[in-house]
DNA sequence: CTACACCCTATAGCAACTACAGGGTCAAGC
DNA sequence: GCTTGACCCTGTAGTTGCTATAGGGTGTAG
């Protein structure tokens, strides 16, 4: 299998592959005569793998410590568990910050008169001009 | 006023405020005899806009174009209002994406019958071994 | 035999900072 | 008068997760 043909396989960047490989989260495979990579189906399940964990929004290194943890088949998955839910957390904070944020620039929108740049709701709220200059 | 106070007052790191100069968000302020940054109001003002702005989850682009239009005031605030129109937007599509990521990875994580990693659920939806191996 | 798609390495770029390294300046205290 | 410490300076490299480019080699179809 050649790195065009996995990368395909798993909706991935032939650039991107190569950059796994780089960081080291996917094993370097053996090369053809002409130093062209030969992946096998482990790589495949790797990449696959790699792929699930990044749409799911994990970071790269908790995918690092995910795969870790899954090529230890008989250890306890809690650690795996505590990853996850850690991640839900932080998911559950960008939704409330951005919610928050998206509230606040709503009200500023609205408060919008169509108006000159002069009396512009939004960019007065950005700038409130100073009342006393020092 | 030197630079770490201007950046205290908009609860900016000294860092960023050279880095909002050089790449010419921030006009570079005069000099005291020691090379020392010396800011006044202005700048004052025009950091405390892009910190607003950016606080709002512009982009230092958006910001940079928000600075230039209020520069205008005569103009129409139209674009104005365009700009933070399509930043609403963007925000309304990525509070979508996370909260679809956020179930998803609920449904993984409920799934998780807390036992060793070979059973594990999670690793499992991550990795769904392959039966057959080409 | 010559296009063309694919592969290789190595490096630079993106956003928006942040963190050094290696210096200079200045006010206070002994 | 000298040192300590907090601040300031420039310039560069690091962060995350890729993506893009330059400048080449390989393999196959017409």
């Amino acid at each position: 299998m050649k790195i065009g043909e996995l990368a395909a396989a798993t909706s991935t960047k032939v650039e991107t592959v190569r950059y796994y490989e780089k960081i080291g989260l996917l094993a370097p495979p053996a090369r053809t005569s002409a130093n062209y990579r030969a992946y096998c189906s482990e790589h495949l399940a790797r990449l696959s793998f790699i792929r699930r964990a990044r749409d799911l929004g994990f970071t790269l290194e908790a995918v690092r410590e995910l795969l870790t943890l899954s090529d230890d088949r008989s250890k306890s998955c809690e650690a795996v568990d505590t990853i996850a839910r850690t991640h839900l957390i932080e998911i559950d904070r960008k939704i409330g910050d951005l919610k928050a944020l998206r509230s606040e620039l709503s009200r500023v929108l609205s408060s919008c008169s169509h108006g000159t740049v002069d009396d512009c709701k939004i960019i007065g709220t950005l700038a409130p001009r100073p009342k006393a200059l020092s």
